[in-house]
DNA sequence: TGCAAAATAGCACGATCGTTCTATTTTGTG
DNA sequence: CACAAAATAGAACGATCGTGCTATTTTGCA
């Protein structure tokens, strides 16, 4: 997974979202590409505020100032328009939470790095809402497509972060018998407390204590108590 | 808060969910509120698999063999049929989680009993969903009197639980330094990242997980390693 | 066993939903 | 400019939703 996976993503695909085989002989036109991509991003910002499920292409109609059937024409179904979404939110949490990482040297400097972009972003999420957790919460018994979109989304996240942990222990920067998996688990546990615990609950110092956390972990995790480069 | 607040509650209320004021002059018959607890029941396997929104007043005519309006009368409103089970779910959380531990002497015996109880409750929700996770993801930027009663329910039992973790400091069980809220905050990670993980992912493992990071938090905030109270 | 009240049924309402069908307009290119 | 394809509109569909209204049945006590 990590880098590779996480980077493997949007080939030209055709209107309803299957990778396009060949190079659909003849035009290209692009006006409903640009409308497509509009809606998409509406799209999203009705999903994270209110769910895949809370996406309703009437809404979405009036919103984009369409009728319905010419918003629905893009995507076919309203099953494709959610994976649609879901693979846009995963390209930008790609983009913002993962890439700008991979400028940190490897193991513990670009691992602190992904939990910050990580805390960033959820940050931001208290107002605007996480995908990936309403999400999980809509689709975790309603098998098909759009589950499997998502679950495949948030497991690549999920092990990037984890191979980020690898990456530290072997660089040397954890302790040899950490649980990497175990680690990666604790992290993620406090992303979703400070989501609950502020956008639900809406209890304040909760980022300062989902940083608090990670100090934490890595306390019990590290190998050092912190590379203090100063005379000691 | 804690044992008193939580302990609160179902003074005899009437049809619509308000606390009744007076005897209610005259007849008390039952069969309406047999059908009554009936539905709540009905309803709250419901929501529990779908969600508070899941719930359909049609459905669940269905299910109880009754006609929509029949259902409909118990409650006047969806919202007093969704805060009913929110009330219910309450109640069997209390019962299941919160009573059973005041067994266990205070401080860090009946931490880890509540803590026990609830892993053993999320543990059975892997299957069968959680009200107050799913029910924060519906809720989250929707106010109104549903999103009221459940977040009231979530913070009176995250209060017994941060109550229990202050006893537990009281009584020299915990780092004189311990943040409780801090504490409280990490556990709840665990309880979340367990649902998330196990119930959406299917990753197996995440039940001993969220017992090791228990066991992890208290190794940090504990004041003893585990009184082994063998000859040592 | 009556009789009032409570419980339930039946029906209809307006609204919204995703989707399908057939025009109509817009677009890009020869 | 013309012409075909793409994009969009418009209207209708069956279904489901919560809710209000008016019967009808059931219940429990005098």
């Amino acid at each position: 997974m990590s880098v590779a996976a996480l980077a493997a993503k949007s080939e030209p695909r055709n209107k309803h979202g299957a990778a396009v085989p060949a190079p659909a002989s003849g035009r290209a036109l692009q006006k409903g590409q640009q409308t497509k991509q509009a809606i998409i991003d509406a799209a999203l910002g009705l999903a994270t505020q209110i769910g895949l499920e809370g996406i309703s292409i009437g809404v979405l109609a009036e919103v984009m100032r369409m009728s319905k059937s010419g918003v629905f024409a893009h995507f076919g179904s309203r099953e494709e328009l959610q994976i649609s979404v879901i693979r846009e939110y995963h390209d930008r949490f790609e983009h913002e939470v993962f890439y700008p990482a991979l400028h940190q040297e490897r193991g513990l400097p670009r691992l602190r790095a992904l939990f910050a972009n990580w805390m960033s972003r959820t940050s931001a999420e208290i107002d605007s809402g996480c995908l990936y957790i309403s999400g999980a919460v809509e689709f975790d018994d309603r098998p098909g497509p759009v589950r499997d979109a998502l679950a495949s989304s948030v497991q690549t996240w999920l092990q990037a972060m984890l191979r980020s942990v690898q990456l530290a222990k072997q660089s040397g920067h954890l302790k040899k018998d950490a649980d990497e998996n175990q680690m990666a688990f604790e992290i993620h546990g406090l992303i979703l407390a400070l989501h609950y615990e502020a956008r639900f609950l809406k209890n304040p110092g909760s980022i300062a204590r989902a940083n608090q956390g990670f100090e934490n972990i890595l306390a019990r995790y590290g190998a050092a108590p912190l590379p203090t480069t100063t005379i000691s």
